[in-house]
DNA sequence: AGCGCTTTTGCAACCTGTTGCAAAATCCTG
DNA sequence: CAGGATTTTGCAACAGGTTGCAAAAGCGCT
């Protein structure tokens, strides 16, 4: 049913190579022989079939997109960047939940089969090493949003959690907070201790002990919990850095549904910056990635890995910004 | 580098079809045989090719997932969904995003090429017979979400958006609200005109004719500046049906910046219950698609397909169901 | 027209598996 | 244990392309 090669070549008038060598760029054709299979390939409706293609050159252009954050919106920023970004490059996602996929070697041994030509990790949850998977396999893998210090040698991409940490920290004393606390995402995710690390090595040079807290996952329901949790266990606190915008969401209902206002008697900074953020009903003050460039940068390191495996692993560290909205108080 | 069948083989010291066989659920191989392979197969990590296989089988197990709703945090919970379902069943989604890439046809020869098994477009904004080049290519496709009493011959599952009308008009006259408006999503959106019909055709039975509005795009900025528009253009309306939870949510937002309050000044009802719906701040009275039964149903029907080409494309029509929250006041 | 050089072309082998077919091996029955 | 029926096995062709190589064609120039 579907047009082969064959069909074409016989229908110009010339052999399988000659079609061939027309649907390959920087092929060796003459113009004549080329116009004469260009006409007959679209007469005919043909498609080179990559995946037979891929059986003698090795490439797919599929690129596995693998993720477990499918519950926080912010991700469908993400997902929607990645495969635009993506599409444009001539790379076709092939998306993995791995909320549900258990194992990260199952995954492997999945995309293997496909023959992916490379392998994006974009989720703060998942652990480090879980990149490094592919890597030892000999497919180029990113993990981006999920940098950590003690990242293993993969390619990554991500802002400076530490950094984020630190302008946290600056930004809630600057405001004239002096008890403060870090309400983190999971303790496991690997961005958190960097999170709290750089907000810790800030507030010490105040002579300040934040107080600590982490939500069980990156949901409004877990910072909701966590936030009514850390209400009772510390209600001296006056301002918390969250771990994510959503669980700051959470948090900030939690402290309403107890009476506090916001910010005047409890302040909130959030990370992310996702669209809902700026939404007038929630109006958070929050640490923004750059979500654009840190996409770019991604599916930038991926082509060079599969245009040449031997590209040495990269990391890229971008810079973040305070996005000041409604949940701080403005400066004394 | 990769293992293959050869090397199996080899190893096991028997044909290559005694190792294709193996993998081939149903194929004829003794268990001696079967054996020896499994040892060699495992020992030296092999895994079949599944592009290779597809040559000759024409099997791929990937699924194209189409949409174009990448900034409606609904769509996250429904990517989550059929993501998971796809995978359940051994079938493999290939992202496209077709917010990005412009054209039907084009979408569809790139899918061709990569010979995907099936179709599923997730989508209330794409037209109906988006799906249908799909289906006249012989490819099996399902439209999720999108239904509309007009569908040509393709799968489609969704709820019955006349019904959904319905239900809005029966509620909104129930809770009092005598002015009322529909402020749809995009004007063009398959789904729009069913529910329009079905708002205006249960008003009528009370002699109510409802204010028309529709919002650009399915997003919280469309939602605001249509509500901002409606608020001028029809300030005597008391209670909106919104094509969408997250138009709703706009609109509030706006209505709220004149100084409007919900519900006691403006009721509000939405269309999904996407989960942010729920949360404290929001608190969106809305109509509920039920999502799981919807993607469970699309993945059910494709993998029909798949199994029998010739299966007719069926259409299967979900219940809705009211979601009552705090945008609409209560019974009088 | 003839010559050397470059470009274009087709052949055939190959990429990794699958499968129809006939031969080989095994099983069953009397 | 012979003889037929059944199962298992390997060979070879095939799926839809790509590519090294040698032959053919085209080119510029005398």
């Amino acid at each position: 049913m579907p047009i082969t090669l064959q069909d074409v070549a016989a229908r110009a008038g010339v052999s399988k190579s000659a079609v061939s060598r027309t649907f390959t760029p920087g092929a060796s054709v003459s113009a004549k022989t080329r116009a004469k299979v260009e006409a007959a390939a679209k007469e005919l409706g043909y498609m080179p079939n990559v995946l037979a293609s891929s059986l003698t050159t090795g490439r797919t252009a599929l690129v596995g997109l693998i993720s477990n954050n499918f519950t926080n919106p912010y991700f469908l920023e993400i997902f929607d960047l990645f495969t635009r970004a993506l599409q444009e490059a001539g790379l076709r996602p092939l998306l993995i939940n791995l909320s549900a996929e258990e194992d990260a070697s199952r995954s492997l041994s999945m995309l293997r089969q496909y023959n992916v030509d490379g392998v994006i990790v974009a989720s703060s949850t998942l652990p480090p090493d879980f990149a490094k998977v592919f890597h030892d396999a000999g497919i180029p893998v990113v993990h981006a949003f999920g940098w950590s210090s003690d990242t293993p040698e993969t390619g990554r991409v991500s802002i400076d959690n530490t950094e984020a940490g630190h302008l946290a920290a600056v930004t809630m004393i600057e405001r004239g907070y002096r008890q403060v606390g870090f309400l983190g995402g999971p303790q496991s995710a690997a961005t958190t201790s960097d999170r709290l690390n750089g907000f810790c090595a800030e507030l010490v040079t105040y002579g300040i002990a934040p107080e600590i807290q982490f939500a069980t996952a990156y949901s409004y329901d877990a910072g909701r919990v966590a936030m009514a949790r850390a209400l009772t266990a510390a209600p001296e606190v006056e301002a918390w850095f969250c771990g994510d915008d959503v669980i700051a969401i959470g948090a900030m209902d939690a402290a309403v549904a107890q009476g506090r206002r916001i910010p005047d008697d409890l302040g909130l900074i959030g990370l992310n910056d996702m669209r809902m953020a700026g939404w007038d009903r929630i109006g958070l003050t929050t640490i923004r990635q750059p979500a654009p460039q840190i996409v770019a940068a991604s599916v930038d390191l991926i082509r060079k890995g599969i245009a040449d495996p031997a590209t040495p692993p990269q990391r890229v560290l971008l810079p973040c910004t305070l996005v000041d909205r409604g949940t701080l108080r403005a400066k004394p």
